[in-house]
DNA sequence: AAGAATTATTATGTCAGACATATTTTCTCC
DNA sequence: GGAGAAAATATGTCTGACATAATAATTCTT
């Protein structure tokens, strides 16, 4: 996790980035429109526009712009953008960490994830397995420590997709490792809840490990049950916190 | 598709980072390999370093390396890189369509498609139902031709995930695209396949008008058999011809 | 006065050269 | 031989300029 948040926000071009990328998921600057000419973007957030570019140059990447000569800088539809997207994901996440998109992060998971996990109980080695249950053992370790078991957890679902040796599949892990984060800032408000998963997890390796497709599909789909109830129910309960907090501030401002 | 097409390899820039990225790709540049200086880079491709720096920029979006000062800038590993994106998908579709790339590829999709055909069934609008419908019937249009036939038969498909309403399901649309590509570029061997398909589309349509989540699935996964089906054969007609044309390369080379 | 052709404008695209900064490597000294 | 200081180096950033293409304005024609 700490290793994970090291690599975003290293340079002042990935911070500008960012605040950008924030603008348009806010809808500050809405779908279709034209953005700021670059002189001016740069002199905004204080960056050259070499810097500026280099900036623009990612959220090209990522299908938020595009650029025509002459003609400005346009916020692409949300068609285009690469929501799967590691970074973006994570700009979302703390953007606007809404129940809908909760919902649609855990309706996904649950179509690919248990999946992946009949395919991994079918086609893994057993060296994917170990890294499988290495993973396991640290989650089983960290006791009631959130922090410490919010790494093995990520690397318990990323080792199931890389078992899968699909790289597409692969690649889906950063949607997982998104979640993940998600439920961890969540769980603050109920410290207790990521332990109760430990032993859906283990249900999930003794499939794989008795190369039982349907079994592991099966327990995967019972986490993924698990998971989504948490979610839903942390977020209901800190809509309900932010309201009260709401209420108290209107109360004092009175 | 022309649409599609002109968006890529717009400037310069997008020239040398798909060049770069062909060479990550093949393997000429491994995972973990440090690449050489900005400066060689930039005189090796032709362009200045800050032109240099915003194609690198690019490819640092879509995970494929990462930048340190003074260490350099390396490959990263297969597992970060973010093969749901758009450009990458098609410059891997170009510089190495391999077979193994095609079965993979299509894994997924037959994991998430039918799931999506299910959801799009219960919860699309009319309205959703209606641009599905324009699209089969773009493709019945279009009759035998395979250049017609290709852009109505990728709105269908991302019509259906468009409808789910889900932002991760509407960004797998870049994946499906790369497919329907792939499949287009091997039907030149066999013209007549891809019309084969549209009763399989047909029964789709039908399925998600009636609001049959089951029916839904069941119609899109006889659709991805097909698929799958005819790009297998198509690439290992594809092979047979490649050994064959080396044959009598080598032959003519006596 | 309407429309076509031409010119001017402008924002992105590209370039060159310089300095800043953070590591790594080398060197020095104990 | 190891710890610490100094030098080297590749990325990070900035400035200012010119090129290019698409748009806007203008002129000319009918």
């Amino acid at each position: 996790m700490a290793k994970a948040d090291s690599k975003d926000s290293q340079q002042s071009s990935g911070h500008v980035a960012r605040e950008v990328a924030r603008l348009i998921l806010t809808g500050v600057w809405r779908e279709g429109a034209t953005l700021p000419r670059e002189i001016e973007l740069a002199s905004r957030f204080g960056v050259s526009r070499a810097s500026m570019r280099e900036s623009l140059s990612l959220l090209k990447a990522k299908g938020l712009i595009a650029s025509k000569q002459k003609a400005g800088t346009h916020v692409r539809t949300r068609f285009d953008w690469n929501m799967l997207d590691a970074e973006l994901l994570n700009w979302t996440l703390t953007a606007l960490p809404t129940q809908e998109f909760a919902k649609q992060i855990m309706e996904i998971r649950r179509i690919v994830e248990p999946e992946a996990c009949a395919i991994c109980a079918t086609r893994g080695t057993d060296e994917d397995f170990a890294r499988i249950e290495r993973a396991y053992r640290g989650m089983d370790a960290a006791g009631m420590d959130r922090v410490a078991y919010a790494e093995p957890d990520l690397q318990f679902h990323r080792g199931i997709l890389i078992a899968t040796g699909n790289d597409f599949l692969i690649a889906f892990g950063a949607t997982v490792a998104a979640a993940l984060r998600m439920s961890f800032n969540l769980s603050s408000t109920n410290p207790g809840a990521p332990r109760k998963s430990l032993p859906y997890h283990r249900a999930v390796l003794e499939e794989i490990w008795a190369r039982n497709p349907d079994g592991a599909r099966q327990a995967m789909h019972k986490l993924m049950d698990l998971t989504e109830q948490n979610i839903v129910s942390a977020m209901s309960r800190q809509k309900k916190k932010d309201t009260e907090d709401e209420k108290a501030r209107t109360r004092r401002a009175r």
